[in-house]
Formats: C-alpha cells, structure tokens, sequence
DNA sequence: GCGCATGTTGAAGTTCGCTTGAGGTACCGG
DNA sequence: CCGGTACCTCAAGCGAACTTCAACATGCGC
C-alpha cells in the first residue's frame, strides 16, 4: 500500500512509529497489525474516525496483548453484526420485499399480520437504518 | 433524507422523475425502491459507481418487475457474499490471529501445516483483500 | 389572490481519505 | 566520496458524495 496514506493514518494518530537518528519512520510489528485492521474495517464500510476510536483502546505505546485485541472484537461484534444485517437486509429487499410490492401495498400489514415495521407505518420504513 | 441527495442521485443517473406541468420533480413508487436500495447498499460499503451499474441493469422507465429485481439480487449475491466475508475476515483477526503472533512468527506456517496463507509468504498476506 | 414555504438551476463549497509536488535530507552501492 | 534512490515536511490538489447559495418560479392554505 502507499506510503502516504501510512503517513495520514499517522497524522491522525491511528498508527505510530519511532524514529532512527536520521528521523526516518519504524513501524514495530504492533504497527502492521493497526494497519491491517485500518485497512479491513475500511472495507467493510466504516469510517476513519469509527476505527480511530476504536484504536484509541488499544495501549499507544506497548504491542496490545491477545487480551488487549480481544477486548476490541468483544467491543466490535455488535458493530460487525449490524453490518452483517445491513447486508442481509439488502438481500432481502432485493429477493423479496421489494419486488413484492409490500412498499407500495396498504394490505401488506394485514398480509403479514404482527408485522413489526408496518406498525412503523406504511411506506420505506427501513429507509434509514 | 435531503432533497440534495436524491437530486445528485438523479444527475447521476441512478434514478429518474417525472416533472409537473410548473417542473417540480415527482417520483413513483420505484424511484422511491432505487433510493432504498442505494442508501442500503452503500452503508454496506459499495460505490455509487458500483450501485449505478447495478441500477442501470433495470428498465429505466417502467417499473422494474419482481424478476427484474431478482436478476439484480442474483447477480449481487457473490459481491454481498464476499462483504460478508470480509467482515468474519475483521472478527477473526480481532479474536484469533491478530492476537496470537501468528503474523510475525515464521513458526505459523510448522504449526498449520497445509496452511494456504502461510504459502502466500509470511506477514500480512491479507493486507489487501 | 396574497403570502410564504417549498421547488428549480447551476455553480461553488465541504468533508473524507488520501495523493502529489516542491524543496530539502538521509542512506546505500560502487 | 559520488550518485541515485528513498525518505522528510508541509501545502496544495483530487475524487467521491453531497450540501449550500443565489436568484428566481411554483403551489398551497387562508
């Protein structure tokens, strides 16, 4: 990857990196591993900042223990599991929902009675989420 | 959602109104569809670029059937199948491997025989996906 | 039919996540 | 020691995805 963005990443303190006597930047293993996270969570839709706060966690200046990263993922599932949904909501809509009309039908709360989101009202309810 | 979205949405192409006789914009029921399916897909992490080819694979100006959206949810499937995947990819290496030095042991690739990262190199072979 | 919220256009501005450039320093092979 | 490549800092630039602005038109309630 390009060494400019290691850089911004630094400049925004989710990564760090000593210096040689020629101020030249070392990044000790720890650092790579941040990287790798950075760089998977991106990709996964969530933001600089999410993954700054998340980081923010982890000890700055000793290599975070298997303990340490644990911690994060226990912190992170909820987060990991709503994007899961998202995704499979989006499937869903594709499959079903969406094709079926039930946005556009009035009778789609009494075709599926005890329908959570008809009681959220008629129309794109999940528009949001 | 603000106006401004959907009108950039539309000057995109990703969708489409009719005009009143004084010019103001009005938008059928599947225009409203394309707009759910455009917020969703990309708080998953997808493109605009990547949801318009998508969009543009339905008919433009009649409204997309049930089997038009199918074909589309067909065709998505691998692309929301590899998001999913990249997610379990963050929890494992929050809750295994990430933690257990495994990225910078030589020895990880003895101790997982038949181990086919191991046989990419050591370090962060995963970096980029 | 008057007033005011809401709509229209095109251009310019904003935030995010980097990349590029200028001007200078450090390291490394021969 | 020399030359070339890689690195340094800081500022400016860029593409994506919108938002805001100005100047004007429309539509709805009373």
């Amino acid at each position: 990857m390009a060494t400019s963005a290691i850089r911004f990443y630094e400049s925004r303190g989710l990564v760090h990196s000593r210096r040689t006597t020629g101020n030249q930047r070392r990044y000790p293993q720890a650092e790579l591993r941040r990287v790798a996270f950075i760089r998977t969570a991106q990709r996964v839709g969530l933001s600089l900042d999410e993954i700054a706060e998340a980081l923010a966690t982890l000890p700055d200046r000793r290599a975070p223990t298997k303990s340490d990263w644990h911690r994060l993922s226990k912190a992170w599932r909820p987060r990991l599991d709503e994007q899961i949904r998202r995704i499979e909501l989006l499937r869903e809509r594709l499959d079903g929902c969406i094709g079926c009309g039930c946005l556009s039908l009035r009778s789609c709360a009494l075709t599926n009675p005890g329908d959570a989101a008809a009681a959220r009202g008629t129309g794109a309810v999940f528009l949001e989420p």
